[in-house]
DNA sequence: AATAATTTTTAGACATAACTAAATTTATTT
DNA sequence: AAATAAATTTAGTTATGTCTAAAAATTATT
């Protein structure tokens, strides 16, 4: 069994490589869980041991297959946690992601997977992120952030790619949830910002909260 | 905030004074708890710095108020979480100790009382456990141990004393669980065990079983 | 009351996971 | 290609929570 502070190192540089697809550096671990570029040098050399890593000093690590499964779990228990909170406890979805940091690390498989079907297998979390199975794979859903599209494009909202209270109160405040319906009215060419209308009402957002809503993809 | 090792020493402290009533010593918290005595008086040291624990040297510690509200509130999550693995995710009474043992430590209040609600407020646990409130009053119960009862006895299980998995895996051999009614229909003078009569099906049961089976006292 | 046995505490170590400061390696400029 | 800047690692500390062995205090026994 690894510890809390193993789990999180795993999970950031799968986040990490989810975006980028290349070798995770120290810097970036760093930035991300807050610590210092020296103790991530420290735990990526306990993690190598562990045989969770592929790590070369000095060349960036990445998750080797045990790790890369390990991690996957540790996220499939985060979305199926902020679920049955959202679902079952009535949170709203940018008050569980803290909590679920928490519970993503309790260990029974058992109980997530009885925590599975009660919710009944779900296959997207309340962020419209996709909660791996059992067996590690991640249901693959295309789509495209906001920013990609055009003046015209008509589309739903399928999820967020940040999961930050702040954007999502933001987003809350914007009548934006999943499913949610967005047409682009102009884009701004200056900076890029755009003025869409949200379940008929016109509102203006900036390129950055663009680029983290994700539009369904046909 | 605490950390998981000084919720666990509360934790123990306040589970042997309530058999007690005396002042805990720290060989019985080193025996509950499987550390070394050595370690028990280190963390009593930073539990009165804390002002969590009255304490000194040589002669026992006990919960501060402030601890015991503490403890309480562990007790508290603990016992809520295991209602929730019961009740909505299926588990056995004998299984889910050790998992609560872990969700007792998550923190967000706003979790308990959200699970408080959706479990519809119950004042017990599956193994007939009072809940406290979230104003930590612990419901108080009447209720005497199975071997203070006499032949001819009938009453209806409450209870247990223990939370073992080997004891809880037996009773449900022996099919009893919340409610049963038990009758004693003999008790052998020499071990002081006990012949009963469970759903009209006659059972011996040795004396530490019946010490540790709770009977609804009127 | 003195001695023996038990309990508890102190002292000194160790592993984990973090830190800062300094040294080293790699990347970027000029 | 040298010099500078940035990133990364090493070395040395610190906190927590554990341990063993030895010392001190308390309790029990003769």
């Amino acid at each position: 069994m690894n510890t809390f502070a193993e789990e999180n190192y795993l999970k950031a540089i799968l986040n990490i490589s989810f975006n980028t697809n290349k070798k995770v550096s120290t810097n970036e671990i760093s930035k991300v869980l807050r610590t210092s570029p020296a103790s991530v040098t420290d735990m990526l050399k306990k993690l190598l041991e562990k045989k969770l890593v592929k790590y070369e000093k000095y060349k960036g690590v990445e998750l080797s297959n045990s790790g890369k499964q390990y991690a996957i779990n540790i996220l499939r228990k985060h979305r199926l946690w902020e679920t049955f909170l959202v679902e079952h406890l009535g949170f709203s979805w940018s008050e569980v992601h803290e909590i679920a940091e928490e519970l993503e690390h309790i260990k029974s498989t058992k109980l997530i997977d009885k925590l599975d079907a009660f919710l009944g297998y779900p296959k997207f979390d309340p962020h419209g992120e996709p909660i791996p199975s059992k067996e590690g794979v991640i249901p693959n859903v295309k789509s495209t952030s906001l920013d990609q599209m055009e003046v015209g494009f008509t589309g739903h909202v399928l999820g967020v790619i940040i999961d930050d209270k702040l954007f999502l109160d933001y987003l809350t405040k914007l009548n934006i949830k999943i499913g949610t319906k967005i047409e682009i009215i102009q884009i701004i060419d200056f900076d890029k910002s755009l003025i869409v209308s949200i379940e008929n009402i016109q509102n203006h957002i900036s390129f950055d909260v663009a680029k983290n809503i994700l539009i369904k993809n046909i």
